[in-house]
DNA sequence: ATGGCAGGTTATACCTGA
């Protein structure tokens, strides 16, 4: 069977309805995971979704900040989500489907503006997500399940991912202690690159374009923050990884665009 | 080098994003 797995950083879920719709439509997905949805889980759109076919749902959000979901037309067999450095804010669900793979849904926190933990008590925030992440990866590497990892991690790992790696090298998202540590998460589990798998490592792939950014098409500053990530047992399976760039432009874009694969299992 | 926008809120200014 054919599985497609969307994750995007939809900017107010309830906001892009028509967003949404436009995108089930374009990527055709059967598992969308989404970020940033800012509502709490009484006012989550789920009857939008199940109009759309996607009558399985399990979503853990709060007021304004945050928020992840994971929407499929496939059924599930077993659903969670853990609470990373101690706070309740809504980073991480999951999903085991029927079908095989679990699927995590992870939304990494920014980091604020100064990549210093010393000066700016957000960016510690990030490197300590980051450390559970790597924790977590290599306590679950020898479990047996298949799983993908998707999300908006706020980090673009290689100098591929960001429109200019000298000029970034400061700027939080990419600066070496970031890099460094998503790269341990993946060493820790064993994680593939979807879209590296598919793309190679040199291809300038971005994810995000600053809304301040005008012209942003032309000028195509943008990062690779959106990754999906696959145990090694499930990327031979890997038929396509992709990033749907148009997003961008269409009416009232959120400011990431949605990454989808393909697993032919 | 700088500044630029968007979403949400017991809003009409301020926090967050990255």
């Amino acid at each position: 069977m054919k599985i497609r797995i969307t994750t995007w950083n939809v900017n107010s879920v309830r906001l892009r309805a028509d967003r949404l719709a436009q995108l089930v439509e374009t990527a055709r997905p059967d598992v969308l995971c989404l970020q940033e949805t800012k509502v709490t889980d009484d006012l989550f759109p789920v009857d939008a979704f199940a109009e759309l076919g996607f009558t399985h749902h399990v979503i853990r959000g709060q007021k304004s900040y945050n928020g992840v979901a994971i929407l499929s037309r496939l059924p599930f067999a077993e659903t969670g989500g853990d609470i990373w450095c101690g706070r309740e804010d809504c980073r991480h669900i999951s999903a085991r489907l029927e079908a095989g793979p679990e699927i995590h849904n992870f939304y990494v926190p920014a980091g604020g503006d100064i990549p210093d933990r010393e000066q700016n008590e957000k960016f510690g925030h990030k490197l300590d997500f980051i450390a559970e992440m790597t924790a977590w990866s290599d306590r679950r590497k020898t479990d047996g399940v298949p799983k993908v990892l998707v999300g908006d991690l706020n980090i673009a790992p290689l100098e591929a991912d960001v429109w200019s790696h000298k000029q970034l090298l400061k700027i939080v998202s990419h600066t070496p202690v970031e890099t460094e540590g998503l790269n341990g998460v993946m060493a820790a589990g064993d994680w593939v690159d979807a879209i590296r798998h598919i793309h190679g490592p040199d291809e300038k792939l971005f994810s995000w374009w600053s809304y301040r950014s005008p012209n942003w098409q032309t000028n195509d500053r943008g990062r690779r923050l959106d990754h999906v990530w696959v145990t090694p047992d499930l990327s031979p399976a890997l038929s396509e990884a992709s990033i749907l760039r148009d997003a961008r432009s269409w009416e009232k874009p959120s400011d990431h665009v949605p990454v989808t694969v393909q697993l032919d299992l």
